[in-house]
DNA sequence: AAGAAAAACTTTAAGCTTGAAATTGTTTTG
DNA sequence: CAAAACAATTTCAAGCTTAAAGTTTTTCTT
């Protein structure tokens, strides 16, 4: 709610604890992201950005435009642009002009790219589940409590 | 300690948890994320795998190798390489050849580099902090016993 | 000590990523 | 309605990233 204090705030005891966290947060996220990159590459011959795209397409199985791709993935235009072509030239996306509005294109899965990524995705929740195995479902509870407070707070 | 089950664990409520719990996590670690890149190229013209690297020379003083670098900072050795070469033509980091194995290298800040490091470090911080302000201390506790326990499990 | 294996680092090719500029099309506004 | 503003997408240049191949040096093995 407060719009207030655009001032720097003075450096303290908790903002070092919240680098320290974030460090924390930082090192997890890349060590598992390059298990599942690895994982993708190796048992499936794709890579991170394609499964991500496939997976917002798979959600949105009527089509999304794609400033909406970019934005559900939160990357820029421009790279869902060319993620997208590789995606089109392997025949597992279709773009598709717009009638309404002739500069936007609506993007979707193919049938063969439907099919790839149901494959896929159970064998990616299988690996998730895997590396995160450790975790009680307490864990998981107060975590997800957490990141949903961290996702509002911007 | 138990080295079994290479078999795939069946799917099931937990995994889908996990999942979820996942896709959260890395939503806002990419969020956040791009939001330091942004920071610093519009406040300080430089990025976040240069301020990586430096911040990974100032904790090491003495300098590193160029291995060490790349562990520390989970990267392949050729990204170490390309990076520490463009911080290199700045003047901000040295390399020097070691004397005892004519194999390696140390990389070091140059003085600029500390100076520079230190002032980069300090807005860094308090922008981390600003970030992350909606979490209360218990939060960071939590999550950071968490992300412990993430980490051993690897 | 000679040859094989291992290690440290760089180079290369391909793909990812970004912000900014360019293109094409739509909407607003004077 | 013409011009300006805005919007969707692609293109571009630069930098990041990786795995794999290549170079040079050291260590191990016999």
């Amino acid at each position: 709610m407060s719009e207030e204090s655009r001032m720097p705030l003075p450096l303290d005891l908790s903002s070092k604890r919240r680098l320290k966290m974030w460090i924390r947060l930082l090192g997890v996220t890349r060590v598992v992201e390059s298990h599942l990159r690895e994982y993708l590459r190796v048992n499936h011959a794709t890579t991170l950005p394609r499964f991500d795209v496939m997976a917002a397409l798979y959600r949105r199985r009527e089509g999304v435009t794609m400033t909406e791709l970019s934005r559900m993935l939160l990357v820029s235009n421009g790279n869902a642009t060319t993620v997208v072509d590789r995606l089109e030239s392997d025949g597992l996306v279709r773009r598709t002009p717009s009638q309404a509005d002739r500069r936007t294109v609506h993007v979707a899965l193919t049938p063969e790219g439907l099919q790839r990524f149901e494959g896929l995705a159970a064998e990616h929740e299988r690996e998730v589940s895997e590396v995160f195995g450790g975790l009680s479902d307490a864990d998981l509870d107060q975590l997800t409590e957490i990141l949903k407070r961290m996702g509002q707070a911007r």
